[in-house]
DNA sequence: ATGAAAGCGCTAACAC
DNA sequence: GTGTTAGCGCTTTCAT
């Protein structure tokens, strides 16, 4: 049969009250009963019914992992994510659940109740591009859920979050090393966050390097793969065609490097390309894409260490900084 | 505040009890007052407090989803599958919860019994590889603890699975019909069904067209890019190279393109490649993969489906079959 | 076909 | 520092 609280009450002689107290880290419990009520639960192997818990303390213990399923990063990226989330939850005996949601549908607010009144989900943690949604963060402040956010454009929240623009500088500035001047960039989605830190890292790396913005070499990308081929294809067609192309991820970079192809231009020989995420695909193009690897796992760790510590009352959080790496491979090479 | 059960009995002037069984699905309640109640739950949008049914009800309404985050498949399958199974567990207002669990850690029985213990999932579904891990479905069982399975080798249980025999046999067919006869087949990891039935309907495929099996042709893998390299750079090494090249998954076909690529070797003039998985990646090569297309998402919930259908009570349940789509890309031409 | 009473396993509020 | 009492919101069992 099941071990109740009450059980291991009656084997460590005390209260049922004074074990949970134990359960729960509370104070006013002195160390010799804390530690006896402890090796009782241990000897027992008593686990506490989480829908007894929940019910009565008015907590679920439940994390809610909050994606978007329509315009989303690479699934690779939210799965690493989505392991980090786990295991800090799993860390502190927290359950985590995972929601896709749709950012452009206009019962995104509906549904968003209908998983907050559902499961009560005691916090959430935002991905990209989520972590920015005005109408969700109101939403969510209304009905005192508290979040983290995983790289957010705004520095108000707890969370954590990589210097995106210095990355992108710092990529571009590879390119510049290698005599590169006709370096194009190709955009993400434009209101999302990444998209607007990465084309500013590249125009003020541009910038500092004494390069004046060419607008034709700025073209707008979606993240996938199509609209890198698309954006190169356009950059091909050029009088002046560019010797470089970074583009704000590796998908469009996968792209970019497929038109390459169709152009006869080789890759590094002929052009220069770079994308954003360091994903699995970079290593396994050829060449291999030189690229800005992100902690993801630990990202995802992070944000939710930051938010169980404030559902358990241990300060108000804050927003992390993670570094990134810069992953120089192949598909860059000195400028022809 | 809250709306609880109580609240909707007295709107429909009845007892909490038939409000239970309307919310229930269950019988003897007449069709007059079944609607009376429907009506108030709507109007009062009343929303079930789910530890306190669980509490109750001694059951959770969750549903667990394991899978084996070591030697696991490509991220995109098992993202799919789960926005599968979640879709079906939304449909029937069950919650799921991810698992991952280690497949070759020794305690991955203690984790087992820690996820039951901890969480009191109604049921679990399994995803390849651990849906065939004899000690859990032992341990499943024993616990009483239902389970579906996503492509299980045996045919014993419920869940869902794709003739890939019959698709790996499709896919050389296609090659023998371009006139290939030096077909190699890179094998993945040993024990998991995907790397037996591929390498069957490889088997089956060369001896209908009367060729012999030649050893050299057929080198081991373990579904990783790398593990393609190597294998392929052992296939060019021999005396008389293969023409074309079947590798058990996407990720190794891709170290077979690379591999080519060292050797000189132009996919598909000089080599035909192909994969198994369509995963994003193989629509991105240049030249794309030829493979074979699973409906991955529709795998996992049709495999949840039949999960909740036993859950429910609603019979004992199938394993349910889904078709195949080969897909014919540039990676795959005449023999040279 | 419907209802009354008891209780699931835990914690809140309040004693002491 | 510890215990007592009364629920949390639902389902069970057993009446009727």
């Amino acid at each position: 049969m099941r071990v109740r609280l009450e059980d291991v009450a009656r084997a460590a002689s005390v209260s049922p009250k004074t074990v949970s107290r134990v359960l729960n880290d509370e104070a006013n419990v002195s160390d010799a009963t804390r530690k006896r009520v402890r090796a009782a639960m241990e000897a027992m192997d008593y686990r506490p019914h989480p829908s007894a818990r929940s019910l009565a303390g008015n907590r679920s213990f439940l994390v809610a992992m909050l994606y978007d399923n329509n315009d989303n990063p690479a699934s690779t990226y939210l799965a690493e994510i989505q392991d980090g989330v786990l295991e800090a939850c799993d860390a502190h005996r927290y359950s985590m659940m995972v929601r896709p949601l749709r950012m452009r549908s206009d019962d995104f607010i509906r549904r968003l109740d209908a998983l907050i009144s559902d499961h009560h989900p005691d916090g959430v943690v935002l991905t990209p591009p989520i972590t920015d949604y005005a109408p969700l963060l109101k939403r969510l402040r209304e009905r005192d859920v508290p979040y983290a956010s995983v790289s957010p454009q705004s520095g108000g929240g707890i969370g954590v979050s990589m210097d995106e623009q210095a990355a992108a500088r710092a990529i571009v500035e590879h390119l510049l090393a290698l005599g590169h001047r006709r370096i194009a960039h190709v955009v993400g989605i434009a209101d999302h966050g990444a998209s607007r830190w990465r084309l500013a890292g590249y125009r003020e790396a541009m910038a500092a390097a004494g390069l004046p913005e060419d607008p034709a070499l700025v073209v707008q990308g979606a993240f996938t793969f199509g609209s890198g081929v698309t954006a190169a294809r356009e950059l091909f067609a050029l009088q002046q065609r560019p010797t470089a192309v970074f583009a704000a991820n590796d998908d469009m970079a996968t792209g970019v490097m497929w038109a390459a192809g169709e152009y006869g231009l080789k890759v590094p020989h002929d052009l220069s390309v770079c994308g954003f995420d360091d994903t699995p695909l970079a290593r396994q193009l050829w060449p291999a894409l030189t690229t800005i690897q992100q902690p993801s796992r630990e990202m995802g760790r992070i944000a939710a260490q930051q938010l169980l510590g404030v559902l358990r009352g241990r300060g108000p959080g804050e927003l992390v900084q993670v570094p990134f790496a810069l992953q120089i491979r192949g598909s860059t090479a000195r400028a022809p």
